[in-house]
RNA sequence: GGCCUUGUAGCUCAGUUGGUUAGAGCGCUCCCUUCACACGGGAGAGGUCCACAGUUCGAGUCUGUGCAAGGCCACCA
């Protein structure tokens, strides 16, 4: 039963892990009258590896998740993974250029295949690290988006949104990477501000000795325009109503539009129009009924219709353009411009704004229903401030296009017909078309990733069947995630969900900050400022790791993370190992068997048990209500300090320092034992949902039944009538004079081995304060002069050589000074009418009380400087 | 351009509804290898709470303005 002398967490984390889910704890396991806890997981890319964000993430989950347990909640948290269509992709599609190989030209069904392949090698990498961090998930219900049922419910949805009229095809403006050769969302094309120039250019009017000076940061896409326009109440170009000018290199005569788009007070107030290359163009385009002459194909090359330059890049194409203007003297000028670039998420290429014919789901009646949902609270997000965010990005939503030109994914469940152009949605693969039964077509894209982890909160609980779990689980009770997905995903679930059950999908969203480096920097393999969880969890251990994030993890705040906070969260897990060593050896040494309390939350000492007995078990119900008024506000921090000062400070530091004076001479299990040991369990209940295994490890070896948990033990609760004020002041005492002693040591640079005696006013443990400060101690009338400290509550003085005192001497004027201070503070205040007129009672009485203690302490000070 | 967040000890951060001596960890100084633990123990030093103004009997905490830093959103040629 002895521990090893050192804390060595890779000797037993991993054999808990594995026991963990081997013997199925997690499993949640529905049961009529109990409160139900229940939370999805955010799926990680199911090719992916765990960072140090998602041990973060899983880390506050599992908290929580086992405080529920504890608490006695049924209690589900479902795991699973994303399939991530355009990230795993490119994942897979870099891989067979290094072999060599292209999708194209492997073929669909061969590239998918591959994929499949891949997923089926790495896609065990999360689970088995989550496993390896303590994430107590229930596995028996882990789930992957592309599963078979969740398939289901992505058709099912798509179809059901179809009728509903809330999803159409169609032809309009979409982000376009020219790279990953697919449309990509609003939310996929970041905008970055790029230097760039603005080319003012020359177009002649038709019939007329005029010029128009347009400016373009796309000299290239003049090749497709088909209008100008000016604004109608612009004075400069009334003239101009109703007449061309004449487009420079494509010789081409185009109209002069009357149109808002142009602002009289921007520029020249004129604007070029190229409709199929430019979002506002495409609009004006409609209004005017202009013609669309795409320039610029899928791969952002110059198309036919751009005649001479056909065939050139984008870039290259924009480089002639500008140098054929300047020799036909049409370039007016060209200046310096920082632009917006949409560019591509995933890979940065510019993202070329392209008409083509895609998918989208009309949001709009989606998201009057998500703002009412957090309006009304039936979604709380925590913190509070992301609401505002939330409301903005709701309101001023756009259609969400939801087909991507890629083959890993869902693929769209619609179909076309060759010969009579019927388009066919279905929740069954249709044989022919039903008009002319001619021969269909199925579409040949898949759905965006967030169409299916749109539906994650019931589609992994068995939708579109009714099924029991979906009645038990659903709505979850809580999401914890970061805010870089808030619309992404936490926004497509509240609407679909709500569309589709009716109710929303969590009742909570917590949303976590992010984990920084020591220079506060984001975490980026790029720039190699990486903490890999998995090195450091093997290297400190689980645990340590756990505890040095949730140290730092205040709602509303990022979280710099640095091995110095491992280090020291480490020593922690060792302190701990250590005061249950010195447990294990006294037990041995006194014979003393294991024993654990029947009912260790109902444990309490006799009324006439020895006073640390009592003081510590009021401090330890103090410290479950913090843990528990900590963790139901997502205030990791506060819950991880909190354990951790009443461990260090109370525990160790004084309880079983005082305890050694009791049981040293004890022998067989008698109450002293009874009570430490009933501390000790209860600790490493409260401390399990944070170091679950070092609590798991301690708590078998205090003698735990072999097939229980801790995690399924119950977590202490705060109990009022347990607060032992008595006890609270003895010790509270006690620690003073403890502290006042070993100050006047120190002051007095005496040897702390040195055996002293002095005098204190009042009855304390002296048997205690001898153990703790080396001093002998009686009571008596303390003389006024020698090595004196006091406060309110005693004095006390230590025979020392007149030589030492000098030392003393100053402190003791410092401590007068500041007495002075605060004494002269509260008489100033005490003296004010308006402040003893309108300040409460309770404050006022505080300060008198106050008051008096100072001038007492003043009085002994001077009384031991004069004397 | 709109919105959000942050500014407290050398560093990283706490500070619940405004209450008078502002806390922690790490780092630093001094002392101690005492029989659980040097991944330890003890005693300390260190702060005009970014600035200014306001509300209030009372402001680190509330309001406004400014300065500084970070982030999100947005189709302005």
């Amino acid at each position: 039963m002895q521990l090893d002398k050192v804390y060595e967490p890779q000797r037993f984390e991993p054999r808990w892990a594995q026991w963990w889910v081997e013997s199925g704890i997690y499993r949640a396991e529905w049961q009529p009258g109990r409160p139900v806890f229940s939370l999805v997981i955010p799926p990680p890319n199911v090719t992916g590896s765990l960072h140090m964000g998602h041990m973060l993430e899983h880390t506050e989950i599992d908290v929580t998740v086992r405080w529920h347990r504890m608490r006695g909640d049924i209690t589900l948290w479902l795991p699973g993974t994303d399939h991530a269509g355009i990230a795993t992709q490119m994942v897979v599609e870099r891989q067979l250029a290094s072999e060599g190989l292209d999708r194209r030209a492997m073929g669909r069904e061969a590239f998918e295949e591959r994929v499949w392949k891949w997923k089926a090698e790495s896609g065990g990498t999360i689970k088995r690290q989550m496993i390896r961090i303590g994430a107590s998930c229930d596995w028996s219900r882990e789930r992957f988006t592309l599963d078979p049922g969740l398939s289901r419910a992505v058709r099912e949805t798509f179809v059901s949104l179809y009728e509903k009229g809330l999803l159409y095809r169609g032809e309009y403006m979409v982000n376009w990477c020219p790279r990953c050769q697919t449309a990509i969302s609003d939310l996929e094309t970041m905008h970055e501000e790029t230097a760039g120039h603005l080319w003012h250019i020359r177009y002649p009017v038709v019939g007329r000795d005029r010029v128009l000076v347009v400016a373009t940061t796309r000299p290239e896409t003049m090749l497709g325009d088909t209008a100008v326009a000016i604004n109608a109440r612009d004075e400069r170009y009334t003239d101009l109503h109703g007449k061309t000018v004449r487009l420079p290199l494509m010789d081409r005569e185009i109209p002069i539009i009357l149109d808002d788009i142009a602002d009289p007070e921007f520029g020249t107030g004129l604007v070029k129009i190229t409709p199929a290359h430019d979002v506002n163009d495409f609009e004006a385009g409609k209004r005017h009924a202009l013609p669309m002459i795409r320039v610029i194909d899928e791969s952002a090359k110059i198309t036919a219709a751009g005649g001479a330059y056909a065939g050139l890049d984008r870039y290259e194409a924009r480089k002639r353009v500008v140098e054929d203007l300047e020799k036909l003297g049409l370039l007016d000028s060209v200046q310096d411009y920082v632009l917006s670039l949409g560019k591509c998420s995933r890979c940065k290429t510019a993202v070329e704004p392209l008409v083509s014919k895609q998918w989208f789901v009309r949001t709009k009646p989606l998201a009057e229903k998500a703002i009412a949902a957090v309006d009304e609270k039936r979604i709380e997000i925590i913190p509070e401030n992301w609401v505002k965010t939330w409301n903005e990005w709701m309101h001023n939503i756009r259609d969400w296009c939801v087909s991507r030109q890629l083959w890993w994914g869902h693929r769209i469940p619609a179909w076309y017909c060759d010969a009579c152009g019927e388009t066919v949605v279905s929740r069954t693969d249709p044989a022919s078309c039903p008009k002319c039964a001619g021969t269909l077509r199925q579409d040949p894209d898949v759905l965006d990733t967030w169409f299916s982890s749109g539906l994650w909160p019931f589609s992994t609980l068995g939708w579109p069947d009714k099924t029991d779990d979906l009645k038990h689980f659903y709505p979850t009770t809580l999401l914890i995630t970061g805010f870089d997905i808030l619309f992404f995903w936490v926004a497509r679930m509240s609407m679909l969900g709500i569309e589709f059950m009716g109710d929303v999908p969590f009742r909570q969203v917590y949303i976590h900050g992010l984990v920084r480096d020591a220079e506060k920097q984001k975490m980026s393999k790029t720039k190699g400022n990486v903490i890999d969880p998995l090195v450091v969890t093997e290297e400190y251990g689980t645990d340590a790791v756990r505890m040095a994030l949730l140290s730092g993890a205040a709602p509303g705040t990022d979280i710099v993370f640095t091995v110095d906070r491992i280090d020291s969260a480490r020593a922690f897990a060792n302190k701990i190992w250590n005061a249950a060593r010195f447990l294990f050896l006294n037990m041995e040494r006194c014979g003393v068997d294991p024993w654990m309390a029947e009912d260790v939350n109902g444990w309490l000492p006799d009324a006439g048990a020895p006073v640390e007995d009592r003081w510590i078990f009021s401090r330890l119900n103090g410290c479950a209500r913090e843990m528990n008024r900590s963790i139901e506000q997502y205030r990791y921090h506060e819950a991880a300090q909190t354990v951790w000062h009443f461990i260090y400070d109370d525990f160790c530091d004084w309880y079983i320092e005082l305890k050694k004076l009791r049981f040293v001479e004890s022998s067989g299990l008698n109450d002293d034992w009874r009570n430490l040991l009933a501390v000790f369990e209860s600790l490493l209940r409260l401390l399990h949902p944070v170091m679950p295994f070092l609590t798991e490890e301690l708590w078998h070896r205090l003698g735990a039944d072999e097939e229980k948990s801790i995690s399924l033990s119950a977590f202490p609760r705060f109990d009022p009538a347990r607060y032992d004020s008595e006890a609270e002041n003895e010790i509270g005492l006690l620690q003073n004079v403890i502290t006042a002693l070993r100050g006047l040591r120190a002051d007095l640079s005496l040897d702390p081995k040195l055996p002293l005696e002095g005098r204190i006013s009042r009855e304390v443990d002296f048997r205690a304060v001898q153990k703790l400060a080396g001093v002998t101690l009686a009571v008596g009338d303390v003389p006024k002069s020698g090595a004196v400290r006091s406060t309110a509550d005693f004095n006390l003085m230590i025979d020392v050589p007149h030589g030492q005192l000098e030392a003393q001497k100053k402190r003791l004027e410092k401590e007068r000074e500041q007495l002075l201070k605060n004494i002269a503070n509260s008489q100033r205040q005490l003296s004010d009418e308006v402040f003893l007129s309108k300040a409460p009672a309770k404050v006022i009485d505080s300060i008198r009380a106050k008051l008096g203690e100072y001038e007492a302490q003043l009085r002994k000070i001077e009384d031991s400087l004069n004397g």
